[in-house]
Parts: structure tokens; C-alpha cells; sequence
RNA sequence: CGGGGCAUAGCGCAGCCCGGCUAGCGCACCUGCUUUGGGAGCAGGGGGUCGCAGGUUCGAAUCCUGCUGCCCCGACCA
């Protein structure tokens, strides 16, 4: 009975899987310690497609936290959403001319539309009849269809502004492929918004860089630094690209969100006018904002350990598990029922709970995978607990365990998941405090970058070839320009060139 | 696209140099019994076109040729 139920309702979540009881520490192997994770807490898998994963079950249920997270701040900043295209016909494309350059060289064309069977009995191939007049690109973002249809859409100023996301796949024909990090196919959500004015769409771009932010660090308990972009590292079709970014364990940067201002250039590219309440026709302002699966590596990479993954509380597809724990029959009977009644009591006041009443593994392996997945709670229940009126309660992050009385357990576990999901973030940005370091000049800048990673900040002299330069000898680019740069306008001097620099820079080594 | 490596059961591997009988091991899987508060034990069992195509040979996982796929390292990227 127990089995039976557990199967109908876990078998797609948390499947029969062994695992590893060694994961290579971080230490010995960062990188290979991060694909061994991804793989055997079963979130991902790498799929016959060359550059394409499978996301599984358990990955795509922490993608679902994130997308209904994201998606009410969305709604509530006043978005909708809508679905465009996969495909985008090759002339739409080439019209933004920075755009395309950005682009070009990593695009899927559909070329045809039909396959036939070999004449030479050899099985399937492409009917060279069916060749498509216009080619049509597999989107690796939606500026040009959006914008293209957007024409249609505004007439007037009344229109305005639109506010528009989409969840969708994009492809990217990427040369080098890592699990969530970065995929040939990968999901995102892409906001894609219209204005009247330069000031609005600017705020615009803005304000969604601060619900990044928010979400990163409230959600993901990941602290994020909040910048600009250099003209290097900016979106192809953008005047100015805002970012997030956020320090990984192994002293390396990966950029979290971005968020563009447009400013008129799909406008024109796409001749998007509108009438203004003077009379006058006028180009729109723009934006468009992303994130996408890959903030799942970002989450692994900030909070996991060598003990597998560790998840916050708000994002975890489980919060809490409760392990019932037996010899015979009656205590089996007597523990499932009495951790069935604790699930009722806790997804009461909105704990995500699941019962592991698997009658086929033993406690001690449900703990090792449930810790190994990153659960944040672990209850137990057994035959003393009963007597007792007690359950054991183990936290994933600091790896303790107590005995604990059963009453009132569900205001003391959602004080404890808070605390977790607090005391993630706590950790997480003191080892970014503790990675950050300013550098006086070249010498000291390429020694930190060898021998400690993390962010580096250092005067720049506001050039791209400076950039391109440092980036050749260290690896290290800028990873974004403080969004007070302009204001403080601290004086300096560029440790690269010597010439004036207005102000510190983040420089990182980056995913 | 350049350099290196690998391809044998679901996964991880051994066997290959030096060809030979029915291709083996660990984990996983199935059955039974004993177990269950930190990854259970024993017994029995199922599962393989040895990446593909050709060649050498009485005989090929093993030797030769060609192909394909994958992984790692470098130039591009959220």
C-alpha cells in the first residue's frame, strides 16, 4: 500500500538511483566536482544531442520554483506574457546590423522542410525539393520577430509602454558545452518592452535589473553585484547592457541576469514608430531583459558542497523530507501514519513536504540521497520518536542533527527553513567579501588573478583595447562598471595603460 | 576548426601487446530469506550485434584499413 502509493506520486521525482558515496571534493577537481553533481542528484544529464541536456525531474522542479518566482515579480512590475516564434526568417535578422554580427556565428538555419527515403534504399534524407525560399533561423533571442511584430502593435502613444516576457528555448550553436552553464538549447525568459520615452525605457531596464537582484539574493540566497557592462561585454543591438553577477566558490564570476537599454535601434531597424501627444511621429525606446536555466549552475556552484548539493529553502522542490524509520510491520504501519499526519500539518501553513516511505531502501540510504539532493530539512521518525512525541531534525547546510519535540514543530521548521535560507546568503557573501580585492597596479592585479581568483577591482581607462589587452594576458575581463561609477568619479590611474582612469572596475576571471 | 584520448551489459571498467573453447568483474536490476535510528547480508537469477563497415586468418573484442560518435585541452559565448 505504501509502496504502491509512493510510486503513483515520487516514482518521477526522486527515481531508484545509486549514489556515488565519494563525490570528488571541490579541491581536488572544481569542475569535474560540478558535472558529478549535476549528474548524480539526478537534476540534468547530457542527451544524444550533441550540446543538448536532458533536464530532469528534480533539475526542472528547481527551474519551476525559479520560472514562479520570477514570473509573479514579473506580473506584478506590470508584464504580461506572450509567445513568439521559434523561427525567424534570415532577413529579419540581418536588419539590426550589430545585432547580427553578435549573432552569426553561433545560429541553427532550417533549410528545408521535408525528408524523403533515399532512392539507394539507405533510409532517410533531406528532399532537395523541399528547400525553403527564406531560411529560417532557430532564435537565439527575439529581438527581430518581436520587433517586427511590435510595428504592427503601436500606433500611438497609448500604446505604450508594452510590457511584454516570454518563456521560451533559444539555441545558441555553442563550441563547448556545460551541463546548465551553458548549452547549445537552453530556457529562458526574455522581456522584451516598448516606450515613449529614453528616460522610461532606461528605468525600465533598470528597474528589472533590480528585480534580478532581488531574486538572486532572496531567492537563491546568491549576494549579486549589480553594474553595466563594458562596450566588449555588451549585448550586440544594445546601448548599454546592465548585469548581475555573482562570485562562484572556485573564485570565477558568472554573469546571473542581464538587462538592456535598446534605446531606439530596433526601433528604426524595424521602423517601430508612434504618435506622440504632440502630433509628432516618433521611434520607441527599448529594453529587453533575460535569465535563464543557467542560473541553476549558479545556485549549484554558490551553495553546494563536497557532501553533494545544497539548496535554499525557497527554491527547493522539497523543503522539508520526513523519513520514517521501522522493524516490524505495527512500527511501520505506526511511523508512515505519523509521518503522513506531520505532511498534513506542515503543508498547512505552506511547507513543501514529501514523505519517503519507500519500503524498499533503507533509512540510512534515504538520508545519504536526500542530503545528497540538498534537501533542507530532514525529519526522522521512529518507534522512540513515537513514545517520546519527538521526531530528529537535520539540516543540510550545517550538516547537524537534534532531537526535537513533535509539538509545535511546524513554527519551528518554518523559522528554521528562514534561518537556513538567511544563513546561505550570509555564507555565500562573506566568501565574496573575502574574495574581493582591489589591486594598485598590473603586477599585483596578475598575481591575485593567479594565486586567488575572485573579483579583482582596478582602475581602467575607459577603453575597449585596454580591456582586450588584459583579458589576452590574464583571462580576467571586466565584469561589470559600478552603477555609481559616473557619480563618484573617484580619480585614478589605469593599471594597465597609465592614463587617467575615472574610477574601480570589477575584473574576474568568468563562466 | 587544430592537438590528445576513448568506444566491451543500464553505469563504471578488465580482457587487446602475445588471436583460441561458453567474453569477465563491480554497481544497478529481478526472486527468496534474514534485515531496517547513517549508504544491509547471504543465496539464486536475467541482461552483451565487444561503435560501424571492410580486410587478414582454420579462428578476431584482440591484428590491418576506412568511417562514425563521444570526452578532454585551445580560439567564440548567457
Amino acid at each position: 500500500m505504501c509502496k504502491y502509493k509512493w510510486n503513483a506520486f515520487f516514482a518521477n521525482i526522486i527515481p531508484k538511483f545509486y549514489m556515488a558515496k565519494n563525490l570528488i571534493t571541490r579541491k581536488e577537481d572544481y569542475s569535474q566536482w560540478y558535472n558529478d553533481l549535476i549528474i548524480k542528484a539526478d537534476m540534468a544529464e547530457t542527451s544524444a544531442v550533441r550540446g543538448c541536456m536532458v533536464i530532469k525531474p528534480y533539475g526542472y522542479a528547481i527551474w519551476e520554483s525559479m520560472q514562479s518566482a520570477l514570473d509573479k515579480m514579473f506580473k506584478d512590475t506590470g508584464h504580461v506574457n506572450a509567445y513568439f516564434p521559434l523561427f525567424i526568417p534570415k532577413s529579419f535578422f540581418s536588419k539590426e546590423a550589430n545585432h547580427v554580427e553578435g549573432f552569426a556565428k553561433e545560429c541553427a538555419v532550417v533549410t528545408h522542410y521535408r525528408l524523403k527515403n533515399d532512392e539507394g534504399g539507405k533510409g532517410i534524407v533531406v528532399d532537395p525539393e523541399a528547400k525553403l525560399e527564406e531560411e529560417l533561423i532557430v532564435r537565439p533571442t527575439s529581438e527581430t520577430i518581436i520587433w517586427d511584430t511590435y510595428r504592427k502593435w503601436i500606433q500611438s502613444y497609448r500604446d505604450l509602454p508594452l510590457l511584454i516576457n516570454q518563456w521560451a528555448n533559444v539555441v545558441r550553436w555553442e563550441m563547448r558545452t556545460r551541463l546548465f552553464l551553458r548549452t547549445a538549447e537552453f530556457l529562458w525568459q526574455e522581456g522584451h518592452t516598448a516606450h515613449a520615452t529614453q528616460e522610461e525605457a532606461e528605468a525600465e531596464a533598470k528597474r528589472m535589473l533590480e528585480v534580478y537582484a532581488d531574486f538572486a539574493e532572496n531567492f537563491m540566497a546568491i549576494p549579486v553585484h549589480k553594474g553595466v557592462k563594458s562596450a566588449n561585454e555588451r549585448f550586440a543591438g544594445a546601448v548599454n547592457t546592465y548585469c548581475i553577477e555573482a562570485l562562484m566558490q572556485d573564485g570565477k564570476a558568472l554573469q546571473a541576469g542581464t538587462s538592456h537599454f535598446l534605446g531606439q535601434n530596433f526601433a528604426k531597424a524595424f521602423d517601430v514608430k508612434f504618435l506622440s501627444k504632440e502630433n509628432k511621429q516618433e521611434y520607441v525606446w527599448a529594453t529587453s531583459w533575460g535569465v535563464s536555466t543557467r542560473l541553476i549552475g549558479a545556485l549549484v556552484m554558490t551553495h553546494s558542497d563536497d557532501n553533494g548539493l545544497v539548496l535554499p529553502p525557497k527554491l527547493a522542490p522539497f523543503q522539508v523530507v520526513i523519513v520514517p524509520i521501522y522493524r516490524t510491520p505495527e512500527e511501520m504501519q505506526a511511523t508512515v501514519a505519523k509521518a503522513h499526519e506531520l505532511k498534513t500539518l506542515l503543508s498547512r501553513v505552506g511547507i513543501r513536504v514529501k514523505v519517503d516511505d519507500r519500503d524498499t531502501q533503507k533509512p540510512g540510504f534515504k538520508f545519504a540521497e536526500h542530503e545528497f539532493k540538498g534537501v533542507p530539512i530532514r525529519l526522522a521518525i521512529g518507534p522512540r520518536d513515537l513514545e517520546n512525541n519527538t521526531v530528529e531534525l537535520a539540516r543540510r547546510d550545517t550538516l547537524t542533527k537534534e532531537n526535537t519535540s513533535a509539538e509545535g514543530i511546524e513554527m519551528k521548521i518554518l523559522d528554521l527553513l528562514d534561518e537556513i535560507q538567511k544563513s546561505l546568503f550570509d555564507k555565500a557573501l562573506k566568501f565574496r567579501e573575502e574574495s574581493t580585492r582591489v589591486a594598485a597596479n598590473y603586477d599585483e592585479f596578475k598575481e591575485i588573478l593567479e594565486n586567488k581568483g575572485g573579483f579583482v577591482l582596478a582602475h581602467w581607462d575607459g577603453t575597449p583595447e585596454t580591456e582586450q589587452k588584459i583579458k589576452e594576458e590574464t583571462k580576467a575581463t571586466i565584469r561589470l562598471i559600478p552603477l555609481d561609477y559616473e557619480e563618484k568619479a573617484e580619480t585614478g590611474t589605469c593599471i594597465y595603460s597609465g592614463k587617467p582612469s575615472k574610477g574601480l572596475v570589477y575584473f574576474a576571471k568568468a563562466y
